[in-house]
DNA sequence: ACGCAAAGTATACAAGTGTCTACCTTCAGT
DNA sequence: ACTGAAGGTAGACACTTGTATACTTTGCGT
């Protein structure tokens, strides 16, 4: 019987006991008022249960901790956040009927409700792994230059996965170029993860929130796709 | 003579000599891959020269002189942040003719000028003061909920100001709500601010990042024309 | 059955930390 | 001229920290 335990703690992966114990530990000291590179290595220690000098069997130091806990969030992160945005594609397929207000070749109502799927799904997400968004976040602008640089790798990523999907469920007019399409994506993610933080600490403006997201990413979209237009027109 | 001291450096106001000093301290050791509440009240007053105990005669903590240091740039780039703006607008001001492409009456040629100068002034006075911008954009989203706040507080400070200013200077169409607008400055703001971190961590991407700051901005503001124009044709 | 590497533990040390109490200096207000 | 507060210093306290060396346990390949 290969190993029947559902439990998808983030630090879950192949690591050994006393390494995922310290990964773990960590995420659980940050979320609350801390910073990655501000742990101490035998606080950590003491609060996964193991020996101070356990922390040297695993790691060479705090940024080489924070930087695999990064990678293991990214890559924990990066599945489901795709799969959401078609499930939320999928949610909006019945809006597919022709003769409906456009905008330069897009269905409007359409693109507004897979933006609206997408917007919801993802906040649903944040609600289930907070933490994982809280540490990404704080350390994307932090005070560690390789975990800034490992963090927005791993959220260029995100975009990429983005851009794909804009680009075949067909959400923004044909004639954008591949990189304008890139930076909008790029600009989305990074705002989406940002609210994330504001989000999760605000609870009595969750909805709001939701909202502006929303309409942040309907004014990013049409306004790129008509300045792509008048651009086209000559100027 | 009412003191002819014109080196405007940062925390310069009328604090006491050890404060002052203390507040440099901070800011001069947060720069270099550090973040305020991580810092030490023994380190910070070695720095600055002092006993350690000098501390305690102005904070009771590090978390209450960060938030004097906050509140302090933030006054201290308030005015010369907006000062920047009409500049800016003062330069466009010749394109003010008529019979020239709009988009839902406004003058695009005109708002592409504003913008275009604006941006150029924001991170010309970002390489002025990279510090203050620097531990701002590090505690917007840093581990104390304390400094989050006032940051949050500075900077829809600012957003206050670029909304009245684009309201005066007419940048966005009438017919565009209050809050509607509110959320755009404050959107721009807190983007123009990310991207200055990004910016002065990344020297060579410099010339690309003032130009992508400048499209973000003119897609939201055309993207938002365009909604509200929608939006008022029913839907 | 042996050996060896990986994972974890125990003890020790120098250096740094936050905080306390007590003392000295400066200088404006009366 | 005296007082008292504000700014700054000195020394000491208990504690935590990162790191080093040395030892034990566990489990796997041969």
């Amino acid at each position: 019987m290969p190993s029947s335990d559902t439990s998808l703690e983030s630090p879950a992966s192949e690591f050994a006991p006393g390494k995922r114990q310290l990964l773990q530990a960590a995420l659980r000291l940050c979320c609350d008022s801390r910073s990655l590179s501000s742990l101490g290595l035998r606080e950590l220690a003491r609060e996964a249960g193991l020996n101070p000098n356990t922390f040297y069997r695993h790691f060479s130091d705090i940024d080489d901790l924070g930087l695999t806990l990064i990678r293991d969030i990214g890559t924990q992160l990066r599945g489901p956040l795709r799969a959401l945005r078609q499930q939320a594609a999928a949610r909006a397929k019945g809006d597919n009927k022709l003769s409906v207000p456009r905008l330069f070749g897009i269905n409007l109502i359409r693109s507004r409700r897979v933006v609206h799927e997408t917007v919801q799904l993802f906040f649903d997400f944040v609600d289930q792994q907070p933490e994982a968004f809280i540490v990404g976040i704080r350390e994307r602008y932090g005070a560690s230059p390789a975990l800034r640089q490992a963090l927005s790798e791993v959220m260029n990523g995100f975009a990429a996965d983005m851009r794909e999907d804009i680009r075949d469920l067909k959400l923004m007019p044909t004639g954008i170029s591949d990189s304008q399409l890139a930076v909008i994506s790029e600009q989305i993610t990074h705002h989406l993860f940002q609210m994330a933080l504001d989000y999760l600490s605000t609870p009595a403006r969750q909805h709001e929130l939701r909202q502006q997201a929303e309409e942040h990413i309907l004014m990013l979209a049409s306004g790129a796709a008509v300045l792509q237009r008048l651009g086209q027109l000559r100027l």
